[in-house]
DNA sequence: GTGGTCTAGACCACC
DNA sequence: GTGGTCTAGACCACA
C-alpha cells in the first residue's frame, strides 16, 4: 500500500479492511491482522491503525474481544455493502454525473476505457 | 456558489472558472472577474481568489496582463478539457470501477440511477 | 540566507532547497526540514515556507507524507537539474546572448571577467 | 512586442529603446516616436511609455524638445553601453556564474548551444 | 484600478 | 508534532 493519496491514512486502511469483507477474505467471526501486525506490514504508526479500527468498530463491522483481538461482526458484509452503497450512490454519483456532462463522456465510453483497462 | 463541501475553497473556485470554460461561457481571450471583484461577489478572502488564479495560470489555463487582469489563455478549453480528462481517467475511474465491482453494481445500474435523477 | 534581492522570497527559499538537492546534500528520500524548523531558523512566515514546499511539490521535487514532513522526491536530483537547465537555456541564454552581442562582449571576454572574480 | 514576462513593461520598454540606439538604429540628435505613436504601436497605455520616456531622460539617453519630441542625447550610444555594461558585469554575471557551476555547465557549452541557436 | 507578496494569527485534520 | 486552509490586513509596484 502507498499512502500519498488525499485521503486519510486511517480511511484508506479502513477501505482496505471493507474490501477484503466485501471480497469474501474475511468472514463473519474470522480474526482480522492485529493493530501491531498491520501497522509493521504496512509501515504505518499504530495509533493510526487504532483509529481505523475504532472507526470501523463504531460502525458495527469489526468488535473487539479484549487481550484476543479484532474480528469480523455478525451481518459485517451486508453492513459494509449497504454502507458503502449508501455513501456511493448519494456522494459520488451526482459527481461523476456532472463530470460526465462536462467532459461529454457517455456510459458507451466508460465501458469503452472499462474494457481497455482490464 | 456554495462552499459546504470539504475540499478546498481555493479548488472549488478552480472548478467553478475551469466550468465556465468548458460551458464556453468564458472563451479564449476573455477577461475574467479580477480578484477583487470575484472575492466581494463571492464573498471570499482575495488571497483564496488569487490562489486559485495562480493554480490555474500555472496549469496554463489563465494568464495575467500585468495591471489589467487575468484572461483565458490560449486553447484554454483544450487544455482545461484534457486536463480535466485525464486527471478523471487516472484518479476516479479506476476508483469507480473498483467501487462497482466490490458493489456489484453494473454500468446498467447506473444508467438506471442516472435517469432517476433526473 | 539574506533576502534583500528583489526576487520573491519563496521563490528565494525554492531556489535554496534546489541548491541542496543539485549539491547533493538533499538526496532522493531525506526529509527536508519541516515548515516550522525552516520559518523559524530563517525568520520568515510559515505562511512563505509553505508557498515555497507547494511550489516544489507541484514540480514533483519534494513530496509529503501526511504529518510528517516532506522529503525529497524520486529523481529529484535529475528533475530539478532538467526544470533549471531548461529554464536556463529558453529563458536566460537567449537574453545573454543578446546583451553580449550588444555590448560587444565575447566569450573570452566572460571568461577574463570569471577568473578574476574568484 | 509580447508583455506577458515578469519585468514590468516600461522597463522592457526602456530596454526597446536603449536597443535601438545601441544598434545605431537612431543616433544622436535622432527623434524618436513620440509617446502618443508608441503607445498605439505596441498597443501599451500612454502612461507606461511616458514612464520609460522619463526613465531614460533621467539617465541623459534621451531629452525633450517641448511640443516637438523626444531626441537621443549628446553621447548616448557611450551613457548606453557603460550603464548596459555596468549593470550586466555586476547584477547578471555572478548568478551566471553560479548557476553555470549548479548545471554543470561550461564556457564551451555555452558556445556549443549560441551556435545551434543561430 | 490591477495583481503580488508577506505577515500574523486562527482553526482544522492528521500522525 | 506535522501540514493545509482561510481570514485580515498591510504594503508595494505597476497600468
Amino acid at each position: 500500500m502507498e499512502f500519498r493519496e488525499r485521503q486519510a491514512i486511517y480511511l484508506q486502511i479502513g477501505d482496505y479492511i471493507c474490501e477484503n469483507i466485501l471480497r469474501k477474505k474475511w468472514e463473519q467471526g474470522d480474526r482480522i491482522p492485529s493493530i501491531r501486525e498491520l501497522s509493521v506490514s504496512i509501515e504505518v504508526n499504530p495509533n493510526t491503525v487504532m483509529r481505523s479500527y475504532g472507526y470501523l468498530q463504531d460502525r458495527g463491522i469489526i468488535y473487539n474481544k479484549r487481550g484476543i483481538g479484532y474480528f469480523v461482526a455478525e451481518n459485517a458484509y451486508e453492513k459494509t455493502l449497504e454502507l458503502k452503497k449508501q455513501s456511493f450512490i448519494k456522494r459520488e454519483l451526482p459527481r461523476l454525473f456532472n463530470t460526465m456532462d462536462l467532459l461529454e463522456l457517455s456510459f458507451e465510453d466508460l465501458k469503452a476505457i472499462y474494457r481497455e483497462s482490464r
